[in-house]
RNA sequence: GGAGAGGUGUCCGAGCGGUUUAAGGAGCCGGUCUUGAAAACCGGUGACCCGAAUAGGGCCGUGGGUUCGAAUCCCACCCUCUCCGCCA
């Protein structure tokens, strides 16, 4: 959520960064300074009618004491109590119209980052050089089926379209990925958390996933009580881990990962060439959040985008780490940063971790706080960076590691997580 | 799933319709005293909205309701604890 007070004293600035993810908000910009303008009004005349009521209600029970009559000015309370419920409701739409308005409100990208969508996004550097094969190279899909470690068919027969079973040395390849990379983030000193998958409406606020993209989750309804959501990814929870908390200045920047499983609907953005794992249901990946200071979020981004980078390198894989234009950046956050790794069947470079800063956008939604050195209460930061999603990181290392006889070479970082095996071989 | 107890300010805790502007502690900050500290005593100590304001409003799990007036009464929901049941 955006501070009212900017969108109040610059309202210009605040519809140009809109415009800068290609959104138009114009109009709803406007119909917010609009309700603002209502609310301020019917907030002072609701408060003046509730301070008359107050003094009333001191007033009633000296009256009475004093064996007085209080009839008449009970009567006269009971009119303007009804006003004051009127008037009250409507204060009341306003306020949930407005605060509906302001959440639907994307995050403003810093100055620095460009205009546009997806073409607009820039390299910022390439890490490694494409592999090159004296054999003609397979797809993931084939290798994956073939050294029997992904299970596609069955996966389907399971879950539906967009479902696999990892099995035998896929399993295991999964389970190496992620025990390295928890590894990595504690070498860090990030705490580890494994979170409920389930989450609370609030959390998805929070996070800015609703209102804007609630069709894209995964609900839970129960016959009885609050609907949940299966959370997207660990962000959601991490992100909300202290919502409606003030954090002392010596806790900050606090720092986390997380693995779970991310469950999404992907509705309609299947496309043929994302075959096998590149886009699934549910995939896993680790996650690392961040919550810091204002003045802090800046630095933390950097060693984020960082971390997320050696994971890759340490994988030995080709990537390109990217800044995206303003359109291409999620929703709630101010900036972004993608690394992503080399498929070869692909010929392209598919996003493995997505860094951002979310400055205090979240933490307004989610009211975080922190103290600080003057022990005044500010917003924090959050930011998240993925440390690293597997599902096409097992892609990209069984084509750039493959060999000619269709064993893949097993990364050494992985080895120790994996018994010590060198070579995935075919099955007989 | 059933029964019971409970959710109050940074923390503990009172409060059961109108002297509550949320008692009383503890903690924290400042002061007095002291060589210094402790103790004792005195004063201060919340987040939010509106506003020029030291004026007002709102906040006692959340949302409704009753009333001239609700932390206090009623309803729904959420959460915590205890016991029972169910449990691939």
């Amino acid at each position: 959520m955006l501070d009212i007070k900017l969108i109040r004293s610059n309202p210009d600035y605040v519809k140009a960064c809109c415009k800068k993810r290609e959104k138009d908000m114009d109009a709803v910009i406007d119909e917010i300074l609009d309700l603002d303008e209502q609310r301020r009004a019917a907030t002072a005349k609701v408060d003046a009618m509730k301070a008359e009521q107050n003094a009333a209600s001191r007033e009633i029970p000296k009256i009475k004491k004093e064996g007085g009559d209080v009839s008449a000015i009970m009567a006269k309370m009971k009119e303007l109590s009804a006003t004051v419920k009127e008037e009250d409701a409507k204060l009341g739409e306003i306020e949930t119209r407005q605060r509906d308005l302001m959440l639907s409100l994307p995050n403003l990208p810093y100055d620095d980052v460009v205009a546009g969508g997806k073409e607009n996004n820039a390299i910022i550097h390439v890490w490694g050089e494409k592999p090159t094969f004296d054999f003609t190279p397979k797809d993931h899909v084939e290798l994956c089926e073939s050294l029997g470690m992904i299970d596609y068919k069955r996966g389907a027969k399971l879950g539906g379209n967009g479902a696999w079973v990892y099995r035998g040395m896929g399993a295991r390849m999964e389970w190496a990925l992620l025990n390295f990379f928890i590894s990595e983030h504690l070498a860090d000193d990030y705490e580890f958390l494994l979170p409920p998958h389930m989450l609370g409406e609030s959390c998805g606020l929070t996070a800015g996933q609703f209102p804007k993209f609630a069709d894209e989750v995964y609900k839970i309804g129960n016959p009885t009580g609050e609907p949940k959501f299966l959370l997207p990814t660990a962000e959601t929870a991490l992100v909300n881990l202290h919502r409606d908390e003030v954090l002392t200045l010596e806790e900050l920047p606090r720092k986390y990962c997380a693995y779970t499983p991310c469950y999404r609907r992907e509705a309609g953005s299947y496309r043929s060439e994302e075959r096998g794992m590149i886009r699934g249901h549910q995939f896993d990946k680790v996650e690392m959040v961040q919550y810091t200071t204002a003045e802090g979020s800046a630095e933390a981004f950097e060693e984020m985008v960082g971390k997320a980078e050696r994971l890759v390198q340490k994988l030995g894989l080709h990537y390109q780490l990217s800044k995206l234009a303003a359109g291409d950046c999620s929703y709630s956050m101010a900036r972004t940063n993608d690394i992503e790794v080399w498929i070869p069947s692909m010929g392209i470079y598919k996003e493995v971790s997505s860094a951002s800063n979310a400055r205090d956008y979240q933490a307004r939604r989610g009211n975080i706080k922190y103290r600080d050195a003057e022990g005044k209460l500010q917003f924090a930061h959050t930011l998240n960076a993925s440390g690293l999603a597997t599902s096409r990181i097992m892609p990209a290392i069984v084509e750039q590691y493959q060999n000619a006889d269709g064993s893949v070479t097993v990364p050494e970082v992985l080895r120790p997580f994996m018994g010590g095996i060198e070579v995935i071989k075919p099955q007989k």
